[in-house]
DNA sequence: GGATAGGTACAACATGCATCGTACCTAAGG
DNA sequence: CCTTAGGTACGATGCATGTTGTACCTATCC
């Protein structure tokens, strides 16, 4: 592990997680979302917007952080979260890309 | 649908289910097994020696014709199986190439 | 300090799904 | 015709997981 976080070294990052990670449509929104997004920009948990309750989100997060996609830092009460494009790119070339092309597809024309 | 069959239209390849298809170990395999054939290449469902019952072997071919990955054609007692490399390709630009990349990874140089 | 906002931890619940066994089907080969 | 091989359909089962509520925690703001 990176950290004692839930944090998956770059090269402990399992593909099958991945996609079952992605599978959900919940994740795969904020994966997208975040791709969309400046690159290293940094968004709140919350800022998603996820029509689910405090749990449930925390729970996607947390998938989400084990799988090796988004990696978070605690500030106390908020939390950020980025999306880990180097270690993504560099193991799983094209997959950014390829993930990119999908949130443009979800994105029809301006929809944010 | 392409069908009276599962097989879904390329532009009804959704890519939640490819990934769901894609999160399974045993699926994962057949679909890195195919993408290391030769182009066009059909095998038959027992001929990658899944280590799984003859109901649950049936159950995951479903779940890939039905995500867009492979196609069947039906040989009365046997079964031929496809990927669908043009279709995948032209909606999902990329994506072989991620999986193709994964494949070889998860074969550590000549395992076959 | 007290209230509030953002998040976690834990326990509970419902659904999904991977797995299997049995029965049945269809073609090939003796 | 009978057997065998490859596959499907159906039902059952056990585990994984998506979801929620409640309680609690940690900074920020008034």
């Amino acid at each position: 592990m990176t950290d004692e976080w839930g944090h998956p070294a770059p090269d402990e990052i399992d593909f099958g997680k991945l996609m079952a990670a992605l599978a959900d449509p919940m994740r795969l929104k904020v994966v997208t979302d975040l791709i969309q997004d400046s690159v290293d920009a940094e968004r709140t948990c919350a800022s998603f917007n996820l029509p689910v309750s405090k749990s449930t989100c925390t729970h996607h997060f947390r998938v989400l952080r084990e799988s090796g996609l988004i990696q978070d830092v605690d500030y106390g009460n908020r939390r950020g979260v980025r999306l880990r494009r180097e270690d993504l790119q560099s193991r799983f070339p094209g997959l950014l890309e390829v993930l990119a092309h999908q949130a443009a597809a979800g994105t029809p024309t301006a929809a944010r």
